[in-house]
DNA sequence: GCTTTATTTAGATGTTTCTCTAATTAGAGT
DNA sequence: ACTCTAATTAGAGAAACATCTAAATAAAGC
């Protein structure tokens, strides 16, 4: 979905504390959704986006879902930001 | 006005082209729109939003206004990112 | 196969975003 | 003061976003 999916995805103060969360390891929708005042449904929104922009992935694991983050991605968005501030590209 | 309005500012393309454009040296405000295929005024807002994020500083010449880059802004939303992959933030 | 648990999709509503045209402000020069 | 140039603010319309409740899907266990 390219580079204007991923800045779009971190542009939500929400989705940038899920892929903190994420950080630390793979957690189920549930768990997620347990660090927010939001509905269940709102969070699966968020989580399509950053599904879509790739940021995360998802496993299935019994009923569960289970998403992780992609560093890889991450690293995308930080060299179109350092390409934003460095002249040599 | 914080990070939430720096990852609002860079989630979107004309945006981060502005500061692309920016980053090899002021420009002032026709000269960027110039770039675009969008009306002075769309313009304009776009560089509100960048410029209430602090992206951007403006000063004036004459009749025209100067546009540059503000890298530190930039460095904090560097930081920003790096602070979601990294274990020790 | 029915029920339970986990999560999603669908539909509705209010808010925000992006873009345009038209009108306004600000400075420079005559 | 008037005019010209540069850029902005104001107002309107369409599209996208964020959120909710209600309904649907998927896997597991009895």
């Amino acid at each position: 979905m390219g580079i204007n999916a991923v800045f779009e995805a971190l542009s939500h103060p929400v989705r940038r504390r899920i892929l903190a969360l994420l950080k630390d390891g793979p957690l189920s929708a549930g768990e997620l959704a347990g660090h927010f005042d939001l509905t269940k449904p709102t969070l699966s929104v968020h989580f399509n986006k950053l599904r879509d922009a790739e940021l995360v992935a998802v496993e299935r694991r019994g009923t569960s879902l289970i998403y992780h983050l992609n560093t890889s991605i991450l690293e995308e968005a930080l060299a179109g930001l350092l390409s934003l501030k460095d002249p040599e590209t």
